[in-house]
RNA sequence: GCGAGGGUGGCGGAACUGGUAGACGCGCCAGACUUAGGAUCUGGUGGGAUAACCUUAGGGGUUCAACUCCCCUCCCUCGCACCA
């Protein structure tokens, strides 16, 4: 054993021997009980940065941890390898994006492997090849063929800086969430996904998920945003058509003093009588000229202005004045309001604006009704109806029911429920992505291109500029095909699919990722799938988990897989920080992966990374902490070294049972147990690494006192334990020292099982409280009761100062931990 | 405003069902080895005149016992935010 623990030689050689033995190649075996570790694949950028090595650390622990139990643990790695930055750089290094894409590829795999990360890599998955993308071009084909994938003119978020169109999800307070630049509001056919139709379902499935963190759950309900309400049809004085809106209040309708309606609704036109047309005019204007910022960022005064024309009640038979309001949104419900100040607040300040009437219809429980007079605020919550004809003195809940049952009866409406999701726009005007496999025909219109004619590649021989239309589009070849109902010529699709089209069933290609005859295995797909454990940032808490379960809710409807959810369990783990602020270039506060390797090794990267913080939390970057954790794997080097002549020519299972012997193995067990508890259900590794820790500081502890030869097997036994329990956490320098040992190697190894006898010494330290407060310690034989524990404390001079001359009252003991003397 | 999660030494963080608060690491202090030490090892390290005692954001409560349970207040982070 060489005297300095040299991590580059030992890592490097390590990693060679796991590659050339394919050491965490995982196969379908319906004898063991299967484990799907997963990660979110990257970005082939070029390089990981910290996030990464976080992200993949904690799941590496996972699965080196979960293999060492049994289970057969399948974890593989990918690359999310389409999307603009691909262009970006072909524009401005003048290289084709799939030469970039696979130099960055090559790059990171290395820098994943010097990380001694243990995955599967023949089942490597780059979704920019037509292998990949062929099975999703079929999967919106069988999608355009049930009207889940459908064409539509609509207005659409269109980033003028990324020349694409963007999804409502990729829209960040107005902004592009790529570069920033302000959205403007555009019409486009585009194509989009019916996610909509999909809404209840994954709602529900948020209730069927007790493995994702509560906050993710929240961020999707709140994202699907269901509301149920009814819509009522109100006749417009002087003509034909209704005017209809959406509440969710029907108990407030005797309340309604006037209508809002959005500046965009189609009817608008018809509305608004002509002496006040000038002025209506102007305002839409000015609330068009305010776009999407100031209609969706500034929580700006509520406008308004009155269109001339009055709805009438189909409950009272009152005229309603009909506003244009600037914030009724067209996009949601019907675009028209019922409008009842007394019991909403922003109806509340617009008529106060205004100088509307105030109706007062909800008299909260137990109070009087509020004075429109005298209110302040709209009052929003439940009570008892008044005012309300037939319904005065029904509870406002009950109202609901009874109000939408009155306005079925009539045919003037139903109950409906509504839901901000929108459908899923999945056309971006880019060269790098998949084709959208349709072909344009003028005389037979749309058609889908045919499944044996799939895949529509990419082509290879195109420019990319940066400049007007896609590079697709400007490729003859390309565009130029035949139709294929009727032969004729016809023009292909050029727009390409979202880049969440590809991560939303990735980790389905995994279990059979080079499957040619179909997008699956069938029996793979059955053995591993769902993914038991899936980790990544909490960045992806809508976007990419939400498609992700949309489209595998898809796929089962299609009949390619066979359950509704695709991650069982989900771990979002925290940002890497530095200086208290997320790494990034602008602040220059980036700590590069590859440096800290080459500085001090991959296995003391990673206990840093796992040491630090627990997964979820930010971790705040330390280099101080990160040479705590080399030192660390110094100390046990060193020990291993002192010892390891010594330790080779005795056997684990000839530990004596003398008093130091015994000592150690306590140790030992101990942090077995420590460990196993923490690695499995809680995944806190911070503390499995600080037990490791303290095992190995109580065995510097017991070399001072002295090992001799007859501790050698217990020794060994720490030691090899120690090695084992770390190894997920600190691979190389384990399976270095474990192989000093003289021991084959930790792969196949198994999770130790600790010795329950070898927990307990035969004594115990017991704390002595009076009233309390800490007052002492005595040491007692295990299970000593009551009176016994108290004899030993009364003998105990700083203890008995204390009870000297008083009654005891009452006396607590909690076994072999605490007697509490209550005086 | 609504929803979720937090607030523990100089710092990162422990304390799983209420039972020795501050494990482990960083930093700091002292010492040893040494030509030197940013190497290594040993000891100390919440506050306090190291004595009482006080300490888990602040205040109250339940309990023999509260970081942990209950009530009130303050602060921070994240998400949503005119969705009718």
């Amino acid at each position: 054993m060489e005297e300095r623990y040299d991590p580059e030689r030992i890592e490097q050689e390590w990693q060679k021997t796991w590659e050339e033995g394919r050491a965490f190649a995982a196969e379908e075996d319906s004898t063991r009980k299967k484990f799907y570790l997963l990660e979110m694949f990257p970005y082939p950028s070029g390089r990981i940065h910290m996030g990464h090595v976080r992200n993949y650390t904690i799941g590496d622990v996972v699965a080196r941890y979960l293999r060492m139990t049994g289970r057969n643990v399948m974890h593989p790695m990918g690359w999310d390898a389409f999307g603009m930055p691909a262009e970006n750089a072909a524009i401005s290094h003048r290289t084709h994006p799939r030469d970039w894409v696979e130099s960055n590829i090559a790059n990171m795999k290395s820098q994943l492997k010097r990380l001694g990360l243990s995955y599967d890599w023949d089942r490597e998955v780059n979704t920019s090849v037509p292998q990949y993308y062929r099975w999703e071009q079929k999967f919106f084909i069988e999608m355009y063929e049930r009207g889940i994938a459908y064409r539509a003119k609509s207005p659409v978020n269109w980033c003028p800086r990324c020349k694409t169109v963007l999804a409502n999800e990729q829209v960040i307070e107005g902004r592009c969430w790529r570069c920033s630049t302000d959205v403007v509001i555009d019409e486009k056919e585009q194509w989009f996904l019916k996610i909509t139709a999909y809404a209840e379902d994954l709602l529900k499935g948020c209730d069927r998920l007790p493995g994702w963190p509560e906050r993710v759950l929240t961020m999707q309900k709140n994202w699907i945003g269901k509301s149920e309400g009814c819509e009522i049809m109100f006749k417009i004085e002087g003509m034909d058509e209704d005017l209809r809106i959406f509440t969710t209040r029907p108990d407030t309708v005797y309340g309604i003093t006037f209508m809002s309606i959005a500046p965009e609704h189609p009817l608008l036109g018809k509305i608004i009588a002509a002496p006040y047309r000038a002025a209506a005019e102007a305002f839409i204007d000015k609330v068009r000229r305010g776009g999407t910022k100031a209609r969706e960022i500034e929580i700006g005064e509520k406008e308004g202005v009155f269109t001339g024309r009055y709805a009438i009640s189909p409950f009272t038979g009152g005229r309603i004045p009909i506003y244009i309001a600037n914030f009724v949104l067209m996009e949601y419900g019907t675009g028209a309001i019922m409008a009842v100040p007394a019991h909403d607040q922003r109806d509340f300040e617009f008529a106060k604006k205004y100088g509307l009437d105030i109706r007062v219809v909800i008299q909260p429980e137990g109070s009087a009704p509020p004075d429109p007079k005298t209110m302040d605020q709209a009052y929003e919550g439940p009570g008892k109806m008044v005012n309300s004809a037939e319904f005065t003195g029904t509870d406002s809940e009950m109202g609901k029911k009874l109000v939408i049952e009155k306005v079925v009866r009539e045919h003037r409406g139903d109950s409906k429920v509504n839901y901000k999701l929108r459908d899923w726009g999945i056309s971006r005007q880019r060269y790098w992505g998949a084709p959208i496999p349709m072909v344009y025909c003028e005389r037979c219109g749309i058609q889908s291109v045919p499944l044996d004619q799939l895949p529509v590649e990419l082509p290879m021989d195109v420019s990319i500029t940066g400049e007007g239309e896609s590079p697709l589009a400007r490729n003859k070849g390309f565009v130029d095909t035949v139709c294929p109902k009727c032969g004729g010529p016809a023009k292909r699709e050029t727009d390409t699919m979202d880049t969440f089209m590809e991560s939303s069933w990735y980790f389905e290609k995994y279990t059979s990722p080079g499957k040619t005859g179909g997008p699956f295995d069938k029996d793979a797909l059955a053995y591993w799938m769902p993914v038991d454990q899936y980790i990544g940032g909490i960045e992806h808490a809508i976007l990419h988990l939400l498609y992700a379960r949309f489209i595998t809710k898809v796929l089962r409807d299609l009949g390619y897989v066979m359950y509704d959810e695709p991650f069982t369990n989900l771990l979002t783990q925290g940002m890497v920080i530095k200086d208290g602020a997320k790494m990034s270039k602008s602040l220059g506060n980036i700590v590069d992966p590859e440096h800290i390797i080459g500085r001090y090794g991959a296995d003391t990267a990673r206990l840093f990374i796992l040491f630090a913080a627990p997964p979820e939390k930010d971790l705040e970057w330390s280099d101080k902490g990160v040479e705590g954790a080399r030192r660390f794997l110094d100390r046990l080097w060193r020990f291993a070294y002192k010892y390891i002549d010594k330790l080779k020519t005795v056997r684990t299972s000839d530990a004596g049972d003398d008093e130091k012997s015994m000592a150690i193995r306590r140790v030992t067990h101990r942090t077995i147990r420590r460990v196993t508890d923490d690695i499995g259900d809680r995944f806190h590794f911070n503390t499995c690494v600080s037990a490791l820790m303290e095992m190995l500081n109580s065995l510097y502890e017991a070399d001072e006192k002295g090992i001799g030869d007859g501790q050698m097997p217990a020794l060994r036994e720490s030691l090899e334990t120690l090695l084992v329990l770390l190894n997920p956490f600190a691979p190389h320098i384990t399976e270095q020292i474990n192989r000093e040992l003289g021991n084959g190697p930790m792969l196949r190894q198994k999770w130790p099982v600790y010795k329950e006898e070898l927990l307990h010494d035969n004594t115990v330290a017991i704390v002595i409280q009076v009233n309390g407060k800490l007052r002492g310690q005595v040491r007692m034989p295990e299970g000593s009761d009551e009176s016994a524990v108290l004899a030993a404390a009364s003998g105990d001079e700083r203890i008995a100062s204390y009870i000297r001359g008083r009654q005891v009252k009452k006396l607590v003991l909690v076994k072999n931990r605490l007697l509490n003397i209550v005086l």
